[in-house]
RNA sequence: GCCGGUAUCGUCUAGGGGUCAGGACACGUGGUUCUCAGCCACGGAACCGGGGUUCGAAUCCCCGUACCGGUACCA
C-alpha cells in the first residue's frame, strides 16, 4: 500500500489538512504501507518556500513522519511538482499524440463569457469546446505565431464514470456535466487534475486519502488514468472539518493552523489525538490514545461520512489530559516563552530553573493551555496588599472578625518564624495561628490564602506557599521577576488593613 | 441553476429491522477539598420531515428539506 499526503505550500498547515495527513499516516502505519510527502507547488503565485518549510515543521511537530519526500528522498522523485515539469510536458505530449488532448487558444475573457452564457441558459458552465476540433494546420500556425495555448483533455461525452470510494461506497458521475479540463496551463505548468494523476500514477500510489472537496474532480482524474492505460487508485474521501456555525473552519472561528495551536500552548500529542477523533471513532469507549495506539486501531471503515465540527472545548479536555501526564522538565521548557513574554522570567539561573520545574505542575494542572500558565502563576510573583483589599471577593471575606484576627496572628507569627519553604513549615505556621485565633478549617485557611496571595482562589496552599518562599529565596540573579516572601506579604497586608 | 456528498443528544460519536438508542466533551445538581481546577456520584439531552416495504423502521427503499462540496489556466 502506497499513500501520499500532498499539501500545497500556500500558507500555514490548516488543522483540516493536518487531519488528512494524520489519517494517511495512521493508515500507513496500521497497514505497513509507505507514506509519500509530495509538495504541490504548481501555483507559482501563491507557493512559497517558507510555507513548505513551515508545513514540514508542523507535520514533524505533530509527530508525523514520511517515508519518501522532498527531504527524505525516494525512488520515484522528485517530490516537488515544480521539479517535475518535464514529466508533465512529456505526458501531455503523449495525450496530444493519442488524440486524448488538444490545444486550446481561448482567452480567459472568452471563457468567462461562455460561462456566463451557459449559466444564463441554465446549462452547466463547462468548456464550450471551441478549440476541440481545430485542424493540425491551424494549430501549427497559431502556435508559430506565438499565441498562448493550453492543453485540454478531451472528455468523452455521455459516459458515467464510476470510482471506488472506501468510505462512501462507489460514486458515479456523468461526463455530461464536466467540461474539458486544462491539463497544461499556457505557462507550461500543469493544472491540479493533471499533476495529481501523473504523480499518483508514476509514484505508484494505491490509495488516495484526501478531503471530500475532491470528489467532483475524481471522474476527470479517473478518465485520465484510463487515457494512460493505468489502473486508478482506490479513493477515500474524508469529510470536512467545520466551525461551530457549520461553515468550513476558517480564521474567523479562531485558530485554524497548526502553528497557532502550537503557539497557544497545545501539546502536539493532544492536537493529534483530538484530530483523530473528528470523523473517526477508535471504538471501545476510550478516546485518550497516543499516536501508536491510534495507529493500531485505525481503519478507513471506521471513518465517518459526515462533516465534523471542531470542538475547542473537547480539544481543551484532551490537552489537559496530556498536560497532566507530561514530563515536568518538558513543561518547564515549553512554558518559559510564555513566562518571558509576561515579564516573569528571563534567562534563568540553574536554581531558578529547578525551582520553576518543581512548582510548575501546580499551574499546569489547572490550565487548558500553556499560554495560561503566567496568569495562573502571577500570584506567586505579584503581590500588592492595597490592590488585594480593593478586590470585592477579598473584602467580603474579611468582613468576619475571625478573618482579621487570622491575618494579624499570621503576620505576627511569620515575623519571627522561619520562611515557609516547605509544606511542613507552612503547616506548622498554620497550626500556630489556629491555636492563637481558635479558627480552623475554612475559617483559617481561606484568610491565610488571602493574606498571602491577595486572591481568594488559586493553587492549593500546600504547594503555593512553599513556592512563594522558596522563590523569594532565589536572589536577584535568578532571572525571575522578584518574589516577595510570605513574611513581608503578611506584614504589608496587616498594615494595609489598618 | 446543474452535478455530487451528508443527515443519531448543543458537539464528537457507537449501534443498526424488535435496544431502557450506549459512550465522551460541554452543561446542571450533590459530595470531596481553604478556594479555583480536579476527582466521585447523579441528572437533563438525539435517531431531519413525509411516504412506502414489514407483524415491527431510527435502521431498508423513494421523495422532500437542510447543510457541505464542485461547477477555474486554485489546490
Amino acid at each position: 500500500m502506497r499513500l501520499r499526503f500532498a499539501p500545497s505550500p500556500t500558507g500555514q498547515l490548516h488543522v483540516g489538512n493536518a487531519r488528512t495527513a494524520l489519517f494517511n499516516w495512521l493508515l500507513a502505519r496500521n497497514r505497513g504501507g509507505t507514506l509519500i510527502l509530495r509538495i504541490e507547488d504548481t501555483d507559482r503565485e501563491r507557493s512559497t518556500h517558507e510555507s513548505e518549510r513551515g508545513i514540514l515543521e508542523d507535520l514533524r511537530w505533530l509527530g508525523l513522519d514520511w517515508d519518501e519526500g522532498p527531504d527524505a528522498g525516494g525512488d520515484v522523485g522528485p517530490y516537488r511538482q515544480s521539479e517535475r515539469l518535464d514529466l508533465y510536458r512529456a505526458h501531455a505530449d503523449r495525450l496530444l499524440a493519442s488524440g486524448h488532448a488538444y490545444r486550446c487558444f481561448c482567452s480567459t475573457e472568452q471563457l468567462e463569457a461562455d460561462r456566463q452564457a451557459a449559466r444564463a441558459a441554465g446549462q452547466p458552465p463547462r468548456y464550450a469546446g471551441r478549440c476541440r476540433s481545430l485542424g493540425p494546420e491551424a494549430v501549427r500556425l497559431r502556435l508559430d505565431a506565438g499565441e498562448p495555448a493550453v492543453v485540454r483533455f478531451r472528455v468523452p461525452a455521455h459516459r458515467d464514470v464510476t470510482f471506488a470510494d472506501v468510505v462512501r461506497g462507489s460514486i458515479t458521475i456523468s461526463t455530461d456535466v464536466i467540461g474539458d479540463p486544462v491539463l497544461l496551463r499556457s505557462d507550461g505548468h500543469p493544472a491540479y487534475n493533471f499533476a495529481v494523476v501523473i504523480d499518483d500514477g508514476l509514484m505508484g500510489v494505491t490509495t488516495v486519502v484526501r478531503g471530500e472537496d475532491h470528489i467532483p474532480n475524481t471522474p476527470r482524474q479517473v478518465l485520465l488514468y484510463e487515457a494512460f492505460g493505468w489502473t486508478p487508485p482506490v479513493f477515500a474521501h474524508l469529510s470536512l472539518v467545520l466551525g461551530p456555525d457549520h461553515a468550513p473552519l476558517s480564521k474567523r472561528h479562531g485558530a485554524t493552523s497548526v502553528v497557532e495551536f502550537r503557539n497557544r500552548g497545545y501539546l502536539p500529542e493532544a492536537l493529534v489525538n483530538y484530530l483523530a477523533l473528528v470523523g473517526w471513532s477508535p471504538g471501545g469507549g476510550d478516546e485518550l490514545l497516543p499516536l501508536e495506539e491510534l495507529a493500531r486501531r485505525f481503519s478507513l471503515e471506521g471513518v465517518s461520512h459526515s462533516a465534523g465540527v471542531f470542538d475547542v472545548e473537547k480539544l481543551a479536555w484532551v490537552n489537559r489530559h496530556y498536560l497532566k501526564i507530561a514530563d515536568r522538565e518538558r513543561l518547564c521548557a515549553l512554558s518559559l516563552p510564555y513566562l518571558r513574554e509576561a515579564g516573569l522570567a528571563n534567562t534563568l539561573s540553574e536554581a531558578a530553573r529547578a525551582w520553576l520545574t518543581a512548582i510548575l505542575p501546580m499551574a499546569t494542572a489547572a490550565v487548558d493551555r500553556l499560554d495560561q500558565v503566567p496568569a495562573r502563576l502571577a500570584l506567586v510573583f505579584t503581590y500588592d496588599a492595597i490592590e488585594a483589599l480593593a478586590r470585592e471577593g477579598v473584602r467580603a471575606e474579611l468582613l468576619a472578625d475571625g478573618a482579621r484576627n487570622v491575618a494579624r496572628a499570621l503576620a505576627e507569627d511569620l515575623a519571627s518564624a522561619p520562611p515557609l519553604t516547605d509544606r511542613e513549615q507552612f503547616r506548622a505556621a498554620a497550626q500556630r495561628v489556629r491555636e492563637t485565633t481558635g479558627q480552623k478549617g475554612k475559617a483559617l485557611f481561606h484568610p491565610i490564602r488571602i493574606v498571602l496571595t491577595g486572591h481568594n482562589e488559586g493553587p492549593e496552599l500546600d504547594l503555593l506557599v512553599p513556592a512563594i518562599d522558596t522563590g523569594a529565596a532565589l536572589g536577584a540573579d535568578s532571572g525571575l521577576a522578584p518574589i516577595t516572601g510570605c513574611r513581608a506579604r503578611a506584614q504589608a497586608f496587616v498594615e494595609a488593613l489598618g
